[in-house]
DNA sequence: GTGAAAGCGCTAACAT
DNA sequence: ATGTTAGCGCTTTCAC
């Protein structure tokens, strides 16, 4: 059996609040007894319950993270991202797993397991606008991601639009003309696939380029087997293209994949741009062009927000901030300037 | 404030008890009281508090894994195999990185935060075989990986030599006969690196091709950007090679990235085969031939033998079970037959 | 089939 | 500076 205050009070000669005290780092405590306590605490090696604590106290040290698969290279540096943050301030995650899909999302919100937490780190990626309701939980609650916006809950996000257009207007400044878009989502009228088109279609409007439907893909889950599937019916459909942007880099590696195994050179015949800056972007042949779209300071943003809400006690932030964090092009060779 | 059994018991005019048999689907209870308490568990919106059922039960549902990083393609994908088997048991994963140093590995085993835990699945990196007493903690512990052996625990492995063996046997058969290997741990006996250029030695040695030193190349952790430098060296070197054996795919793919740039042709100048068979090996340009070591089983078992532990009651397992899954090369264009 | 009561190990008032 | 005491919300005997 663990020991408990209890007994370390016992061996000490002294109360259990003293234990308490001096385990806490109460600083009103006699030198003399302090030590004597430690002594206790290291012969018997009592280690703090918990669960005890947590019971007590209110606050478990506990948070929850909740993304669609760690399999996605995106969700596993945010996740290892989230982590190391979380840990400066004391705190070690749960990782829930959700597969994209809205029902589990839904459950995990509702479940007591996050109830058990402290606060939820959140990244939906089947729940939409239609959903934001269900986000007035009575937990502390931050939002990632593009699926819900104006909900009633902080929020960390990246610039999108600003960064897909920023990514078009590249292709296009290096002497680009026919930028196919692959990995779009057409029923969506939010979240990351249709910011990210839209700032496409803005990019070409600035530039006086005709949008080309023809030129634009779907795709489901941004795997690299979907860009690659993707790229292939582009190629079959015959239409005329000359650089590619892919909407994250791991589906862009799978669209690298298929044109050189169709005999394109990248970046001569097709130039190629991706989304995320995944440490394997680097290493790609070709190293691959991309967006940086500033992942660890969302991660540290989302941490240091929640942190601050269950800090404040409150229920719910009155004025649930909507943060957004910069990006950067980082120049490879996919796409040269 | 959450309701609680009592204000359930209340408002359904039973004893909490009662309420407490119906949650936890206790069967000899009467369907009129039952439905009654059903009825005033909606109406509250009763959950259960975990960390009081935790404490009185000594059962979190929690169990922890712990590892160097998730930004290691392995690991993350490790990572998601382990909290998918843990969700079939009805447990969530709490997830501590170590950077692969000693002394926070040694740490987190020490923690209170891990005997709040039910059990912890453990992947060491910098631990050696000098610490396996230090595995001889008062919680269920399964082990992963290469660094120690004979330990007080319960083990899962891969089956490091054979596999190593195989990887090079395949290249020697495919008429090659100067193989680098890249991502030697000269400072390990043990280890995935020590066992794995073991393997490289027997197939060298078996197949009567000499061990040559200079084709054998170190780095630290194995990422991209260490397999880039080593291969870097090595062409430098001047030394002459045919094929390269990468101690892990992440590492390979830095290799490959080099001997691209430095002009050769992947598999007609230099065959290349990785280790660990990452979702990008696939994906990458040419495909990397690999070593599928059984990571999913890997997973599955770590966490059936910590279940089994945690059921049993045992302090530790009277035998510890070392267990190894099976692996199967694969082969791709980096290194055909 | 249901109720009463004890207590898991801790923290937080309050008392001294 | 230290001790006493009352719960946190639940599960678990043990009655009835």
């Amino acid at each position: 059996m663990a020991a408990t205050l209890h007994d370390v009070a016992q061996l000490a000669g002294v109360s259990i609040k003293t234990v308490s005290n001096v385990v806490n780092d109460y600083p009103h405590v006699r030198t003399a007894t302090r030590e004597r306590v430690q002594a206790a605490i290291a012969q018997l090696g009592y280690q703090p319950n918990l669960s005890a604590r947590t019971l007590r106290s209110g606050r478990s040290g506990v948070i929850g993270l909740v993304l669609p698969e760690l399999s996605l290279s995106y969700f596993a540096e945010l996740a290892d991202a989230v982590i190391a943050q979380a840990e400066l301030h004391g705190l070690v995650v749960i990782i829930e797993r959700t597969g994209a899909d809205r029902a589990r999302e839904l459950a995990v919100l509702s479940s007591p397991r996050m109830r058990m937490t402290d606060g939820v780190i959140f990244s939906p990626l089947g729940m939409g606008q239609a959903d934001a309701h269900f986000l007035e939980v009575d937990f502390p609650l931050v939002l990632l991601g593009e699926r819900i916006f104006g909900g009633p809950v902080d929020h960390v996000t990246m610039r999108n639009i600003e960064a897909a257009r920023a990514a078009t207007e590249f292709l296009l400044g290096s002497g680009r003309q026919r930028v196919a878009l692959i990995g779009a989502h057409p029923d969506e009228d939010l979240g990351s696939a249709a910011l990210r088109l839209e700032g496409y279609k803005e990019a070409l409007a600035s530039a006086g380029v005709a949008y080309d439907p023809e030129l634009v893909r779907s795709t489901t889950l941004w795997h690299r087997a979907n860009g690659a599937a993707a790229t292939r019916e582009l190629i079959d459909s015959g239409v005329d293209f000359d650089a590619v942007f892919g909407l994250n880099d791991a589906l862009t590696l799978g669209v690298m994949r298929v044109l050189q195994e169709s005999g394109r050179r990248i970046p001569e015949d097709v130039a190629v741009i991706g989304f995320d800056n995944i440490e394997e972007a680097e290493y790609a042949v070709p190293s691959l062009t991309t967006i940086d779209p500033g992942r660890e300071l969302i991660a540290q943003r989302a941490v240091d927000l929640l942190v601050q809400q269950i800090g404040s006690g409150a229920q719910r932030p009155e004025h649930p901030t909507a943060e957004t964090v910069g990006f950067e092009v980082i120049v490879r060779e996919s796409a040269p300037a």
